[in-house]
DNA sequence: TTACTAAATTAGAATAATTATAAAATGATT
DNA sequence: AATCATTTTATAATTATTCTAATTTAGTAA
C-alpha cells in the first residue's frame, strides 16, 4: 500500500506535480476502495472523513489529474455520473466491466480478452488502438444462481 | 425510409404508444442523420427546423422512449453529454465505435466481433450477456494516412 | 530565517445537462 | 359532442461539473 503510494508519488513528480496532502488523501481513498466504482461525490465524502477541510473542486481536479496520468480511468455506466477506477499497475488497457441489469452489481474482468478483436480493428479499419472501454450488460452470476435455485423449488 | 418509419410506428403501437407528430419528426431526424452521434440538444435543434413548436423536454422524453424500445441506443463518449444512435434493424447488440483521439472522429463497426469473447464471459463468469458497449480509443485511418504522408516528405 | 514565486486549494458562483411539474392540448373512444 | 387517458408545452428545479478570485502552501534563493 505504502509502496503503491510511493510509486504514484514518483509518477506525479515525473510529470512535475506534487503529492499534496489532499491528493494523497484522495489516492488513499481510491486504494482503499479499489473494487468500487466511486463518483467524484463519493470520493469527496470519503476523503472528507480523513481530511474534512478538502473542497469538492479539489477532488475533481485531482481525479482529472490522475486520469491524465492514467493512474485512474474515468468511466460512465449511463447513470449520469462519471466514475473513477484505479488502473492495475502496469496495465496497458482499462479492464472490462459486467453490469447486472437485475441487481445493479458491477463486476470486473482483468483479463484483456480483446487481443484478437484489436488485431482485426487495426488491420481492417487501419485504426491504431490506444485504449478501450468494454462493458457487458446482462445478468450476473449471483442473479443467475438465484434464478436456478428458485426454479428448483 | 417510409417503411422504416412504418415499422417503428408498429413497434410503438405494439407497446401501446402513439407516433405523435413530434415523435415522428424526432425519428425522421435520427434517420436522416443515421451516421452521426447526436446529443439531445443536437436532435432538438434539427427537429425544430421542421417542427418549430417542439419542446426540449419532449425530445428528451421521446429519446428515452426510443431507448426503452431499443430503437436507439444511448451512449456516452465521455464528453459530458449522452448521445443517441439508431440501432440497425434487427441487430441483437449495439454496434461498436472507434473514437479518434487526434481528430475526434467517431467511426462505427457494425460487425459483432465479440462472439468469442461473449462465450468466454458467459462460461467463465456465468454472466448472461444481453448487450454491450465497446469503444476503442486511438488513431483513425485518416489520421494514420496523414501521418504516413507527412513522413514521406 | 525571510522573501519571493509558482502551484494548489478553498468557497462560492456559474454553467450546462437533465428531470420534474402543472396547465393546456390532443386524439381515440363512446 | 363529451369523456378520459396520453402527450406536450413552458418553465422551474435539480444535479453534476467547471470556473473564478482570493488565499494558502511549498519550494527555492538570498
Ligand atoms: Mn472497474
Ligand atoms: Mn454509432
Ligand atoms: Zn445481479
Ligand atoms: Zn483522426
Amino acid at each position: 500500500m505504502e509502496s503503491r503510494i510511493d510509486r504514484i508519488k514518483k509518477q506525479l513528480h515525473g510529470a512535475s506535480y506534487k503529492l499534496t496532502p489532499q491528493r494523497e488523501a484522495t489516492v488513499r481513498v481510491l486504494l482503499e476502495n479499489e473494487e468500487d466504482h466511486l463518483s467524484a461525490e463519493d470520493v469527496y465524502l470519503l476523503v472528507k472523513e480523513k481530511a474534512p477541510e478538502i473542497g469538492l473542486a479539489t477532488v475533481y481536479r485531482t481525479l482529472e489529474l490522475l486520469t491524465e496520468l492514467k493512474i485512474v480511468d474515468k468511466i460512465n455506466f449511463g447513470d449520469g455520473v462519471s466514475r473513477y477506477d484505479l488502473r492495475q499497475e502496469g496495465a496497458a488497457h482499462f479492464h472490462h466491466h459486467l453490469v447486472c441489469i437485475e441487481c445493479g452489481a458491477v463486476d470486473e474482468i482483468q483479463e484483456d480478452l480483446l487481443d484478437d478483436v484489436e488485431a482485426v480493428v487495426e488491420k481492417r479499419w487501419n485504426f491504431t488502438v490506444k485504449d478501450h472501454r468494454l462493458t457487458f450488460h446482462g445478468i450476473c452470476w449471483r442473479c443467475n444462481e438465484r434464478h436456478a435455485n428458485e426454479d428448483e423449488q
